[in-house]
DNA sequence: AAAACACCCTGTTCCTACTTCAGGGTCAAG
DNA sequence: CTTGACCCTGAAGTAGGAACAGGGTGTTTT
């Protein structure tokens, strides 16, 4: 099949193809004689592969390594469980820090309910205090992260 | 004060305040005879303000809107108040979407915890046939987000 | 046969929010 | 007078592609 079908049936984008064959994820297909690459089933598991792994949050390098361990069934799994445990407390991170932040933004918009002006608009006025160093620890919470 | 000194007491590094200063987030200083950046303490209150609102999520575009509707305290705070909800409901949808992840990895992470070879480990398998189309949903969900 | 249209190619630039680097100037201390 | 800490500008790099420029190919329609 040709890159657009590939791009149709991996639910991706043509250039995303072309994309993992320069970074080495996808393996380069033959090519025709008019220089249109031609690729086969087994591009279209690596390709769903890749989107898959990608759905999960994985970074391409992961993808790399799993890719790498995969030509080597010999080698203990060891490895794989620990790339799977690094992204799991990575996640698991996010979303403590994001709920964190959903709870600090509830916190601001409910300071101001009431139509008002700018002038006196109790978010902005927050935001400034905030800025001026008292009572809010988040700013520099997040700055270590 | 100079440049090292607002950067050490607006807690970020000096080349994202003159990275903001060249996105006109914070207003350029005048400049001593040596050519160096000479900050106020307004200087300081501007940059806290950009570092408070970047570590509650926002983008640079939104803090660029607040910055200009500070300097027009005459108009209604309803634009205000819209960013703050389109900023809540992105962290909640990630949160979301970060939780069916979590789950989703935990889930692939249980399927292996004896030590075995990478031929026979149960991550890869999941993971390849999933890859193969049947019985994963999330890859496509994923997809449009 | 010519034109329109869909598809393919390479290579380069753009996106966020910075960080890092190259190459150099300034200033106080020892 | 040299060392080290600080400052300057401007360019390039980061992740994971998206978008575009400029051109070739293949089928279909006129």
């Amino acid at each position: 099949m040709k890159i657009g079908e590939l791009a149709k049936r991996g639910i991706c984008s043509v250039e995303t193809i072309r994309f993992y064959e320069k970074e080495g994820l996808l393996e380069a297909p033959t090519r025709n004689d008019n220089g249109y690459r031609q690729y086969t089933n087994s591009h279209l598991a690596q390709l769903n592969f890749i989107r898959h792994c990608r759905s999960l949050g994985m970074g391409l390098p992961e993808i790399r390594t799993l890719r790498t361990l995969q030509t080597h069934p010999e080698l203990a799994c060891d490895e794989i469980n620990h790339l799977l445990d690094s992204q799991i407390e990575r996640v698991h991170q996010q979303i403590t820090s994001l709920r964190l932040l959903e709870q600090q933004l509830r916190s601001l918009r409910g300071s101001c309910h009431a139509n008002t002006t700018i002038g006196n608009c109790a978010i902005l006025r927050n935001l400034e205090q905030a800025a001026d160093g008292e009572g809010c620890p988040c700013h520099a919470v997040h700055e270590k992260s």
